[in-house]
DNA sequence: GCCTTAATGTGATCTTTATCACAAGTAATA
DNA sequence: TATTACTTGTGATAAAGATCACATTAAGGC
């Protein structure tokens, strides 16, 4: 993690169009502090108290749950430009320990504002508040789409929904991942994620390499 | 559906202890409505658009997803009284359809507020934000809680706790329900059901009758 | 170029759950 | 009471994945 020097405001009306009011801008340029994380690096650890809600603007941002008591992990979504971690406001609220983790699937930057401010700007600025509301929304969306996966759906289904996913957070066809870490992200066996990458190579949806997965069209 | 003539502010203040502003309390009883629904009465369905959003004050209600290719569902979680449908929030605010169904699991009343207040109010009433934001915290709790079930857990731990959470629901140790119908929920095959139900019975979780289940202790 | 290490491929076997096919029990009602 | 419709019980079989046990392959360091 890097603290960098950049125009907040800029940034502000160029990624999060829907934040509108000036002054909000300018206390959020005021307060934010703009973080980089290298990928891959660690944002935020299980059982951490969280002190800042993430406004992303570069990269992408992993979500995942982890069981405590067994050693799995399930992958939960990507975070993107223009968003924000829901998961962040429970935890600041309620002040208790995350029960997720996040790790920046890119080179990633987000403005990094102290908690006491999401609260306070919601009765402030009505467009912090739809900010805000949106953003639960969404991520409710997001947790009901991965129930519909894990419920829904199998393996295979789920692998390409995955790979998609992964393709669409970096922006690019191709995915740079070991077959172990996918298996871990969707809690699944490697031999069985290996096995079912083959299928979809033969059925050219994908094209294997070492360490790297490349989206066929 | 039937509505029902009831004390509004009575009832905000004994369920609701969280929304204090006396002038909030007396919005809502000069807006709400009283609803009333029998026990397996549907009260939202997937598709409907949603105009109300509901705050419990008896019985319970279960919201379940539905996978509409094909022809699956799956439980989500039963609210109770002194809480609300977020999803309803989603729902009203973004005015679309509904991807979810609830139907009351008991007899349940329910005070209904018309969407164009939930915005209103939330820069209007600190408690009102304070509860709406609590809600949706509640319930993304729920989601993950949900999804660490259906991603980390075997069919017997998860169906176990099913019958939990439907006791509780319900403030009963006894659940009336056949197993093809808890099948439905958990998205399982009623063979698989009923085996374990004997398992759970023979390890003495439960006793087993007919449309009925009693939690042992 | 050789060696080490990490990544991938693959068969065999085991578990869990779904599916299919009925049998048997119980409630409701003609 | 006989009949019909649910509900539950149970065996046999199948499918998806997990797990185990190695073989093979590729990359990077020396």
């Amino acid at each position: 993690m890097e603290q960098v020097n950049l125009d907040i405001q800029h940034a502000i009306r160029k990624y999060f169009p829907a934040i509108t009011e000036k002054a909000l801008q300018e206390e959020i340029a005021s307060v934010g502090k703009v973080l980089s994380f290298k990928a891959g690096e660690r944002i935020m650890d299980f059982g951490a108290y969280v002190k800042m809600v993430p406004l992303l603007i570069n990269g992408s941002i992993k979500v995942v749950r982890e069981d405590d008591e067994q050693d799995q992990e399930l992958f939960l979504y990507f975070l993107q430009a223009g968003e924000t971690c829901t998961m962040s406001f429970s935890c600041c609220m309620m002040n208790k320990q995350s029960d997720i983790r996040t790790t920046a699937e890119d080179d990633t930057t987000l403005i990094g504002i102290p908690i006491k401010y999401i609260d306070e700007w919601m009765m402030k600025y009505p467009s912090w508040k739809n900010f805000v509301m949106r953003s639960y929304d969404q991520r409710m969306q997001e947790l009901v789409k991965t129930i519909d996966n894990i419920a829904f759906y199998k393996l295979d289904d789920r692998l390409l929904h995955y790979l998609q996913e992964k393709a669409k957070a970096s922006s690019s066809s191709t995915i740079n991942a070991t077959h172990q870490e996918i298996a871990q992200d969707m809690n699944a066996s490697r031999e069985a994620i290996s096995r079912l990458l083959k299928k979809l190579e033969k059925t050219n949806h994908i094209k294997l390499g070492r360490n790297k997965i490349e989206l066929v069209q």
